[in-house]
DNA sequence: TCGGAGATGGTC
DNA sequence: ACCATCTCCGAA
């Protein structure tokens, strides 16, 4: 129920990317909270993963963020169209992160219909609900996440990610990460985590 | 239900 | 010149 604290992303990448799965990320905006549980995940992490935006300990102006300490919101725009959200991990100058990837929406699944297709959830298809979250550009329209939130505290009321108050029992499942044909070495890792059998992992 | 192609603009 | 994506459209 209560808002998980730095500690919690200031820990090794790849157990803060397992240990986000069936947690909730809240968005407040305009008075209106909207809430996703978490089912997919990907880590990145700098030093060693050629995939990373921040590989080769590549400083720049996007890529800032994700040398803080664990616990900010690391936005980014991918193809020209779609933002992405990130969750800034480990210790400070580590530059790694953990990207969304699929939510499970629980509240405010009225106002993502109208982020998402600007009209109401009634007149949605059976398929486009599923589509409201399961990938990392739709959780965002859905949520209403964009590069305004780019380094916003975790800490802060605008956005962060809670824990459940009646945990359910789910299967961890491992793979590798989606699009990142141009890493090499580094796309045969297996750093996505999702929950097995949620509808809203984006495919897999 | 599936796969291929195009959209589109910030970043390096 | 890419690119941590999505939607549309045609085929089956």
């Amino acid at each position: 129920m209560g808002k998980l604290p730095k500690v919690f992303y200031e820990r090794d990448t790849l157990d803060v990317a397992k240990g986000l799965l069936g947690k909730v990320l809240v968005h407040r905006n305009q008075g209106i909270e909207i809430k996703g549980k978490i089912v997919e995940v990907e880590a990145y992490i700098g030093a060693i993963d050629k995939a990373a935006h921040t590989y080769n300990n590549l400083r720049t102006e996007r890529t800032e963020v994700m040398f803080w300490s664990g616990g900010y919101v690391y936005v980014y725009l991918i193809y020209g169209m779609y933002h992405c959200m990130n969750v800034v991990t480990g210790k400070e100058g580590e530059g790694s992160a953990v990207l969304l990837r699929g939510l499970e929406p629980t509240q405010g699944i009225e106002q993502m219909s109208i982020h998402r297709y600007g009209k109401p959830l009634e007149t949605l298809k059976r398929s486009q609900i599923i589509n409201l979250t399961n990938g990392p550009g739709k959780l965002c329209k859905a949520m209403g996440i964009t590069k305004e939130l780019y380094g916003a505290s975790l800490m802060g009321d605008k956005i962060f990610i809670e824990d459940l108050k009646d945990k359910e029992e789910f299967d961890i499942g491992v793979s590798k990460r989606i699009n990142i044909d141009y890493a090499e070495e580094a796309k045969e890792f297996e750093w996505r985590f999702f929950i097995k059998g949620n509808p809203y992992v984006s495919k897999g």
